[in-house]
DNA sequence: CTCCGATCCTGATGGC
DNA sequence: TGCCATCAGGATCGGA
């Protein structure tokens, strides 16, 4: 569910509506995991300590109480839920932070793929430390996905989603950006020209900016802090769009799966 | 090392 | 209505 863009409207909403700092009065903790198991003495030594930002790296929401902090990931069915008060419990809500002023953040997680875990510096969480270039960073260049790709013969598709080529792009995104790109999915990724590879990092920062401004995209499961849906699905050109008229040539959008994940694309404008 | 299929888990959906 | 198969936005693991 959650790339980039939805953890990134998820910090954005949240700062927003925060008075930051603001202290985390108690950690409730409805189970011992998710992916990981719980550090739960490590993660309750948070409690009285002061929330001092939200930060974000990749697909990861940092609640970050200087030098440490306390690192999320929402897997594919994850949403944080901000409430005045502490509402009611429900099913699949595994963990609530209550913060001074009555703020609490909700966790929950049908599919129970995300995780949740302390981290004592960004830089050397055993998660974050292999995370390649921010997409939106000043690290992120055409020139970086060249040289990323040469010698790899995996599709390019398959490559945008490893997260040690780059971070936070998932499988909506991959496709997006490869249609707006005009590159087949398909293409081996040692294949590519460089002027395809610049064209595919301008693209894709537009993409995410996008989607950001448009605060993500609730294909199914994904809402923001508040419970409202994204917008962005509404703007997808080819990501579920099997078998409907290309938005630009009216040829059929097609769909296979690439490595096990669904990978739509135009065949008559990308190549 | 690289690549890809299987895997973790629950819920929604569609066919019979 | 029930049952079963399939699929879902992620990322790790192990075998090839």
């Amino acid at each position: 569910m959650p790339e980039l863009p939805e953890v990134e409207t998820i910090r954005l909403e949240l700062l927003e509506k925060l008075p930051l700092p603001l202290r985390l009065e108690k950690v409730l903790l409805r189970r011992k995991d998710l992916r990981n198991q719980f550090p739960i003495r490590q993660i309750k030594a948070f409690e009285g300590k002061v929330l001092q930002k939200l930060l974000r790296r990749s697909k990861y929401l940092l609640f970050d109480f200087g030098e440490c902090g306390l690192l999320s990931h929402l897997g594919m069915t994850g949403n944080w839920r901000l409430e005045k008060g502490e509402g009611e419990l429900y099913h699949h809500d595994h963990i609530r932070l209550i913060f001074e002023s009555g703020f609490s953040l909700t966790y929950q997680d049908p599919r129970r793929f995300g995780y949740f875990d302390v981290y004592k510096s960004i830089q050397t969480h055993s998660l974050l430390e292999k995370i390649g270039p921010e997409p939106l960073g000043g690290d992120f260049s055409g020139t970086v996905l060249w040289k990323k790709t040469r010698k790899r013969s995996a599709p390019i598709k398959n490559l945008l989603m490893n997260q040690q080529i780059v971070a936070g792009v998932g499988n909506i995104y991959a496709s997006e950006v490869l249609f707006r790109a005009r590159v087949k999915p398909s293409r081996r990724s040692s294949s590519l020209k460089r002027e395809e590879c610049d064209q595919i990092v301008e693209e894709l920062k537009k993409l995410l900016k996008e989607a950001i401004a448009l605060g993500g995209s609730s294909f199914d499961d994904f809402r923001h802090a508040s419970g409202e849906k994204g917008d962005f699905q509404k703007y997808f050109s080819v990501y579920n769009q099997a078998g409907k008229a290309c938005l630009k040539c009216g040829t059929p959008i097609r769909k296979k799966n690439f490595a096990g994940r669904s990978t739509f694309w135009c065949p008559h404008c990308q190549s």
